[in-house]
DNA sequence: AGCCCTGTCCTTTTT
DNA sequence: GGACAGGGCT
């Protein structure tokens, strides 16, 4: 350590050789760590130990005495890496010294500081954050009102446009004319400034709003800005590529105090182009921020070399970055793995089965340590299932993984899936609790007014709803003044009488009573849980465990006010304890994080790069789609495996889909070929013209694909196994051929071939042919579609899609 | 009011 | 293969 920093270190700490905090850093991440002073630009490779230079960065500075934690402002994009920021300050300085107030997401720091001048522009303090459901019921309304076609012009549309607008800090007088042109024919910022004014008399604020209202507040209030300026000192940003112009403003402003603002990013990790993100942002720090200083971390602690290396060739191929020379002391480890495969299902198939074969080598491993031969052992390290991932370019390729995990029970966890926040059930409750705490909550009301059924229908709604609107009230309140008229009968009258009835009983009682009993009251008294209760479906089951679950998520919660802010902003609830799973994520959800084990699937012109990304956008959205695959590989530690499928179903719709350009962007020195195809090398020639034809094996086998895993039919599938019934009619390509003894798909060219287990495949299959399964049993073809037949079997009745093996019956 | 059927559109990625 | 809207029916 340098002679001037230890005089700043506090005497106990100068007692110490170095501090512990400083072990172990090597040279750039020192530097980084240690320019405290004016402007810095951190640019941080894949796998650099990014997260390791800001934490450490947070506890010099506070170790050192230079900042005590509130003049620290820390900003990260999720809340996840605030919460790791906050544990790992922890781990390097001891317990309580994560309690760094403005350490958080933009969103939530920013939200915090709105609450604190909501007044400056028109809000109570205990606004309320819309989600996107909320917003999109808002926006239609609006747009029924001002007479724009709803469906060539959806409300889905403009939301995004608005948010791109807010995204840049434009307010409807703001937008250019041009853009305001893109929707509804130029009355979009019309509608626009009826919904930021629909939303101040909602006492409500959406997403973007947290960022622009801040600034705004910022420019127009020199004094407030000053207040910050005077108490935050020290500024740093996690992810900096990823800023868009509103975050960069907010930053911008609040770093003209102290100038010191330390930016951590790569540009070839910028991911987030389509919500705003300018890339931009991080390439210009140096022309923003005069003087600053540029420390560049390349030496990757993470990938093994064959990794390494292809992530680095491949991401070569974009224009617009800074460029970096990453490099590893580690060893070459294994090549990365490219395989096609015949169709989605035989990728999943591939995939589980891999899984199977590296967590086995646990077993044996454990037993041999059991034994007796522990350097056997050791040559055959312990795989679990949270060392493996599964990252797919869109949610909706995680269903084919996760019905063939289920049916191999290999136990596994979607990371940032279907949001518990987001369910009918829970917003249900929400709606209640907002209705309770502010009648001014239009949408919450027209959420609850009729669930439970009360008799007030969509035609007495829109009476309220006009009527509010003629009145300047709110909806509650010309509920109560239209009680007292006659206007409304029957039962509708009764039901909306209870209800008000209810909610001025249940305010009383969040006066007294904390608000988990509050919410397990009006559960109960409003008839929702019997609601659920009444519903013998599945489904019904599952909403009424999501809402126990929601009670007890109360529980961790001081007050409702605080319950209900960690639920608008960070819709994540801490999923109970890691288990040992394997990861099923979105390649966006994946950054950050790292798995010894990757799995790449889906790698096809159309779904990686994404349709949209090749139609639209140019170059510039598939070099983001490319960092998006550097992102990817460089999440593994010691193995990537990238596939294809030749066939896909798409829209429900079986296709044949080429490999992603991006295969043949691969160094072949550093990639293992291990086609299921027979199709060889996809960086030959000829690759995209027909070649999925010439399948020798890949018969694909893998039984049904049924409808979707509706929760019933998970369950059913559970059940199954624990009765120790067949976990998966085949368990690979080779055990299907030797069983059907074919090598060929079932149907070819759009046209059913006969497979019978002596192989006689020649004879053709047609719409209305009678046929038998081994599984189903008789059914009838109902349709013939590319490699698959839709089947009605008589046992069930429903229509199944079946890829493997029937035969003509009678 | 509510249920079932049919047709349409659809899918990135997230705070 | 699914969400959702609209129409026709009870």
């Amino acid at each position: 350590m340098d002679d001037s920093m230890a005089e700043r270190l506090p005497l106990s700490r100068r007692a110490m050789a170095l501090p512990p905090y400083l072990e172990g850093l090597n040279p750039d991440q020192r530097a980084a760590v240690e320019a405290l002073d004016g402007p810095v630009l951190v640019l941080s490779g894949a796998g650099t130990g990014k997260t390791r230079v800001l934490t450490t960065r947070l506890a010099h500075l506070l170790a050192t005495g230079r900042a005590q934690a509130w003049q620290l402002l820390a900003v990260t994009f999720t809340n996840k890496a605030a919460r790791e920021m906050r544990h790992r300050v922890e781990a390097l300085l001891g317990p309580g010294s994560g309690g760094i107030p403005w350490l958080g997401t933009f969103h939530s720091i920013s939200a915090q500081m709105l609450r604190r001048h909501a007044e400056l522009v028109g809000l109570k303090p205990n606004f309320t954050i819309l989600d996107t459901d909320d917003q999109n019921r808002l926006l239609k309304q609006l747009i029924e009102a001002e007479g724009v076609d709803e469906k060539r012009f959806t409300a889905r549309a403009l939301a995004g446009l608005i948010d791109s607008w807010k995204n840049r800090a434009l307010k409807p007088a703001s937008v250019s004319a041009k853009e305001a042109h893109a929707w509804g024919e130029g009355r979009s910022t019309e509608i626009y400034k009826a919904y930021q004014e629909r939303l101040r008399v909602l006492n409500a604020c959406d997403f973007g709003d947290l960022l622009m209202h801040m600034i705004h507040i910022f420019q127009d209030h020199p004094d407030v800005l000053a207040e910050y300026h005077r108490k935050l000192t020290y500024l740093m940003v996690d992810e900096y590529q990823d800023t868009n112009v509103a975050q960069y403003l907010w930053l911008r402003l609040l770093a003209l105090g102290s100038k010191n603002i330390c930016v951590v990013g790569d540009d070839d990790q910028s991911i987030y182009g389509w919500r705003g993100a300018e890339v931009d942002n991080i390439l210009r720090f140096e022309r923003d921020f005069p003087g600053a200083v540029v420390v560049r971390l390349e030496r990757n602690y993470r990938s093994s070399g064959h990794i390494l290396a292809t992530a680095s060739h491949l991401i070569a191929h974009n224009r617009a970055r800074l460029g970096k020379t990453l490099w590893t002391q580690d060893e070459e480890g294994e090549k990365v793995v490219v395989r096609g495969v015949w169709d989605g299902d035989g990728e999943a198939r591939g995939v589980a089965d891999e899984i199977e074969a590296w967590t086995a080598a646990a077993q044996f491993s454990a037993q041999r340590s059991d034994g007796g031969d522990l350097r056997e052992a050791r040559t055959n390290p312990p795989h679990s299932f949270s060392s493996v991932a599964v990252l797919v370019r869109a949610a909706w390729q995680m269903r084919a993984f996760e019905e063939r995990f289920l049916m191999l029970k290999i136990p596994y966890k979607v990371i940032g899936g279907p949001r518990f926040f987001e369910r009918a059930e829970v917003r249900d409750v929400h709606a209640y609790l907002r209705l309770i705490r502010s009648e001014d909550d239009d949408l919450a009301f027209e959420r609850v007014v009729n669930q439970p059924k009360r008799g007030v229908g969509d035609s007495s709604v829109a009476k309220l709803a006009s009527l509010a609107r003629s009145m300047g009230v709110s909806m509650l309140r010309a509920a109560r003044d239209i009680l007292e008229t006659d206007e409304i009968k029957g039962a509708a009258r009764t039901g909306l009488r209870a209800f008000i009835a209810d909610l001025d009983r249940w305010r009383r009682w969040a006066q007294e009573k904390s608000h988990v009993e509050l919410a397990e009251t009006l559960l109960d008294e409003s008839g929702y849980t019997a609601m659920l209760q009444a519903d013998k479906s599945p489904t019904a089951q599952t909403r009424l465990e999501n809402l126990k679950e929601l009670v007890q998520a109360m529980g961790q919660f001081d007050s409702l006010e605080a319950y209900l802010e960690h639920v608008q902003l960070v819709l994540d609830l801490e999923a109970g304890g890691d288990g040992d799973e394997v990861h099923i994520s979105t390649l966006h959800a994946a950054k950050g994080l790292e798995w010894p084990l990757v799995f790449l699937p889906g790698w096809e012109e159309g779904v990686f790069p994404s349709q949209r990304a090749i139609d639209e956008g140019g170059e510039k959205s598939l070099e983001e789609e490319r960092r998006l695959a550097y992102v990817g590989v460089t999440r593994a530690r010691t193995k990537a495996v990238i596939s294809f499928a030749a066939n896909r179903q798409i829209y429900g719709r079986w296709q044949t889909v080429p490999p992603s350009r991006f295969i043949d962007e691969l160094p072949e020195a550093h990639i293992a070929l291990a086609s299921e195809t027979g199709y060889g090398a996809p960086a030959r020639g000829g690759v995209r013209d027909g070649w999925a034809r010439f399948s020798p094996h890949g018969a694909p086998g893998a039984g049904f694909n049924s409808a979707y895993p509706s929760p019933g039919w998970r369950r059913a599938q559970e059940r199954g196994q624990e009765r120790g019934q067949e976990r998966g009619p085949h368990r690979s390509i080779e055990r299907d051929q030797e069983r059907v003894g074919v090598s060929k798909p079932p149907v070819i060219d759009g046209q059913a071939r006969l497979i019978t287990k002596s192989g006689e495949d020649d004879a053709k299959f047609r719409k209305g042919q009678m046929v038998l399964h081994d599984k189903f049993g008789r059914g009838v073809i109902r349709m013939v579609e590319g490699n698959k037949l839709v089947v009605i079997f008589e046992s069930g009745g429903e229509k199944r899609v079946i890829d493997s093996f029937v035969r003509a019956a009678g």
